[in-house]
DNA sequence: AAGGAGTCGGGTAATTAGGGAA
DNA sequence: TATGTCCTAATTACCCGACTCC
């Protein structure tokens, strides 16, 4: 099963092929048919199994109230930590070509 | 292009079990197997215990998004893919309290 | 020094991929 | 054409106790 009971989890960003399932009413072998012939366009492991944007579901979904318009207003001191800065920058180097503008921009511009 | 030799200056880049599971959306035991089995080459602690490259997760994440060569884009303006985004929002949920302007503070606050 | 969280092992049940036929 | 079902093999999730990290 899904691992609902982790609280820091309320937003999984990859979804497994039978939660798409339910989120569609449909055969998780329907899914995977998707994904074959294009219809969806997920990660696969590298055992072969697959995983699904949560972004496309929700696309595919209607449910277009996705991409909040960040927080609202929350000024809570959050100070991120040493690791929490390492994987930022990680990120940076190897997904945005090491432009931290392009995750502002990414982050700010929808 | 991470630069082990430069060690204070790079962080390590390391993930843990939990952290690349979280990535893949998997169980962190199969986070585990998937190094026993050579399909992952982390750093072994002397205790036993492992910790992940961030490219090598990188580049199985993006080799699991494979589809279409996309765009020849080799223009000056960079486009961040859907892998990117994804990242970037679990790193934003998981690292910055679901915060995304404590990630632009960092990024332009150094 | 002690406690909570995380990890490592194994074992077993549940999912998934893939093909094919209705 | 599209979906649900059946089948097998492979992979994963969940369980546990013991150890490690912080």
């Amino acid at each position: 099963m899904t691992d609902s009971t982790n609280p820091k989890e309320n937003q999984p960003t990859l979804y497994t092929p039978s939660e798409v399932a339910q989120f569609f009413r449909v055969d998780p072998n329907t899914v995977t048919r998707w994904a074959r012939t294009g219809t969806l366009n997920p990660i696969t492991l590298p055992s072969g199994h697959r995983r699904y944007h949560a972004t496309e579901i929700h696309e595919l979904l209607e449910i277009g109230n996705a991409r909040e318009p960040a927080a609202p207003l929350q000024e809570a001191e959050f100070v991120p930590g040493l690791r929490a800065l390492a994987v930022l920058q990680s990120v940076v180097r190897d997904y945005f070509d090491g432009d931290p503008s392009a995750v502002v921009k990414a982050l700010t511009n929808p």
